[in-house]
DNA sequence: TTCATTTCTTGCCATAGGACAAGTTTTATT
DNA sequence: AATAAAACTTGTCCTATGGCAAGAAATGAA
């Protein structure tokens, strides 16, 4: 019953019912609190997630003591941090619960057994992730050959119910831009 | 005699002399013309390379047809497409010779067996890879933390040849300006 | 050497977006 | 309900950068 969200999620991309049995359960549930931390900068984690609902945001410093939202996750969403994972790597981002969230936690380990043993699992993760990277990719060439406008217009398509649920001020540092050209933009799109 | 390079790049990382003659013959030397693709859009390339010698750009076309440079590589950075890599996924990238280039390529597979076995090596991958994905982490938050100036000092500082071996608008796309606006840059540097 | 092509510089003007500050509205706290 | 603290909007002014176009310089081809 409480599976419900992992069901729909490998919905679609040709896994057994029996594979599907062997998946779930290596998935756990978790949840965090408004403003928990998922990872904390330094820190070096061999797990990742399943945002099953909430948001939430990634951020780092920059050199004069800003922060900047690197990424913005939302319901489906998978948070990963790559230089953990394959790396053991410390990170250098931040991931934080903007809202209370429900997430699907699963190891590197148990990750990596059944990438290398069920093909299907295998097809449907590697799109998964490789999303995930590309998005990323295109929204850093978005931010040299886009308008604000465009790339604001772009998240909301994405994720919709992003604007409810976090403040402008995380949105425009994601966008690469101030909160008070961001208060313009949307008062542009509105009128 | 041909292997000078390699040994500078294992130089100060642990590796024994031992350990050294179990890697260095993985790796093949490759010479690449000015304008040669080392890998295309669409492509799957597992392997990736040492650039010991030239100038290498990656770039993408944009949704309006622009090319824009995504990273621009110079002697003793790695060259790898971590789509192709580890989810054996098309890349979305060109990775093109500026010059002349001299490479030092390995297979996957090879890279792997040896991660698994040799702790100094390991040691030594981590931290390369590590430092080429975070390096182009930070030059997506300098694209909205800083100035153009900024990121074109930044860039002469890392790579201080690369003005005399790419033109200036694939150094400007990298920068995320126009090549007008770099020429004005420079102007300003030098006055 | 000559001609063509690409690269780079410069001028002029337009504009997206920043800085700062003052309000207003919303949300949280007691 | 009262107060404080965030979050958001708006005004004024300013600046970095873009768009376009014309030269100048460098590079390459014949």
């Amino acid at each position: 019953m409480n599976q419900h969200f992992l069901s729909k999620v490998f919905a679609n991309s040709g896994i057994t019912k029996e594979e599907l049995n062997l998946i779930i359960p290596k998935y756990n549930e978790v949840t965090f609190e408004k403003n928990d931390y998922l990872l904390k900068e330094g820190q070096v984690e061999k797990k990742y997630w399943f945002l099953e609902s909430g948001f939430i945001r990634s951020y780092v410093t920059d050199t004069e003591g800003n922060d900047i939202t690197f990424n913005l996750y939302a319901s489906g969403d998978v948070i990963i941090d790559y230089p953990s994972i394959f790396f053991f790597a410390p990170t250098r981002e931040n991931m934080q619960a903007l809202t209370q969230c429900v997430c699907w936690e699963i190891t590197f380990e148990d990750f990596q057994e059944m990438f290398n043993t069920i093909d299907s699992y295998r097809e449907q993760q590697r799109g998964l992730l490789v999303g995930s990277y590309f998005a990323l990719k295109e929204h850093s060439i978005s931010l040299v050959a886009d308008e604000a406008k465009d790339r604001y217009l772009k998240l909301l398509k994405q994720k919709p119910h992003i604007i409810q649920n976090v403040s402008l001020k995380h949105i425009a540092t994601f966008l690469g831009i101030t909160d008070t050209s961001l208060s313009r933009i949307r008062k542009e799109i509105v009128m």
